[in-house]
DNA sequence: CCGTATCCTACCAGATACTG
DNA sequence: CAGTATCTGGTAGGATACGG
């Protein structure tokens, strides 16, 4: 799937080489629930309970496993109050605030367009009752 | 996985609501290939197998696939000019245009980011050489 | 409250071979 | 050239139970 780079120019960012570790971010952005997650901390600091309400069908499972991948790429940051019972706050880092701006862009985009992406399409489940 | 709206609210958009059109088009747009595929068409139409070349690493079963999911979603077009041998071109719908700029500005941002996104970061395959 | 650990399944997606 | 078809392993991700 993803290759080591092999040279130096490997490094720079092109997302249409495999090899690039742009690629590798890209692939590991490309998922629903880090498109969500960082979209959800738009408007500041939630809590894991919070999140788990306001993104609808994520489990407490891969809500866990992305936010530590996002931690890793450092546009999430994990503040835990070190209390009992646990009092954990997630936020977006400065670099995750960049990257927000253009996800929740995308996000607003695909609200705003359902209607022209899904009419007359009947492999899309959209049933207006 | 996705649930069939339930009443006629669920058909406006919404990403954070799991029955909404909306999350099931950003579950179908939030894969690597998707987003290339869509970034590799910002500057015309382009055929098959210039889409394979310039996009390292995709395999002709992904590209179909996932062409064929962008088209139903009326993002891109295809044409077949019916000859022998085959001569199709793809390119991006009116639709697929205003998505393209949003996808571009993601792309262009991780690219950017790359460096700060893997520094110091074990867990993320970045060799400099 | 905020996780972890385990099991289990469906589908993603690469490899390979074949077609008009 | 631009696909389709089939096989397969790997992994995403849900369900459930448990723990500090």
């Amino acid at each position: 799937m993803y290759e080591m780079p092999k040279s130096k120019s490997d490094v720079a960012g092109d997302v249409f080489c495999a090899k690039c570790p742009a690629r590798y971010l890209i692939t590991k952005l490309s998922s629903k629930w880090s498109l969500l997650i960082i979209d959800a901390l738009k408007d500041g600091p939630m809590r894991n309970g919070e999140l788990m309400r306001f993104i609808d069908g994520i489990s407490q499972k891969m809500l866990t496993q992305t936010i530590k991948e996002l931690a890793e790429m450092k546009l999430v940051h994990r503040e835990d109050h070190q209390t009992i019972p646990p009092h954990v706050v997630y936020s977006l880092t400065p670099l995750g605030e960049g990257l927000q701006e253009k996800i929740c862009s995308l996000d607003r985009w695909i609200e705003e367009n359902v209607i022209a992406m899904v009419e007359d399409n009947n492999s899309i489940p959209l049933k207006l009752i």
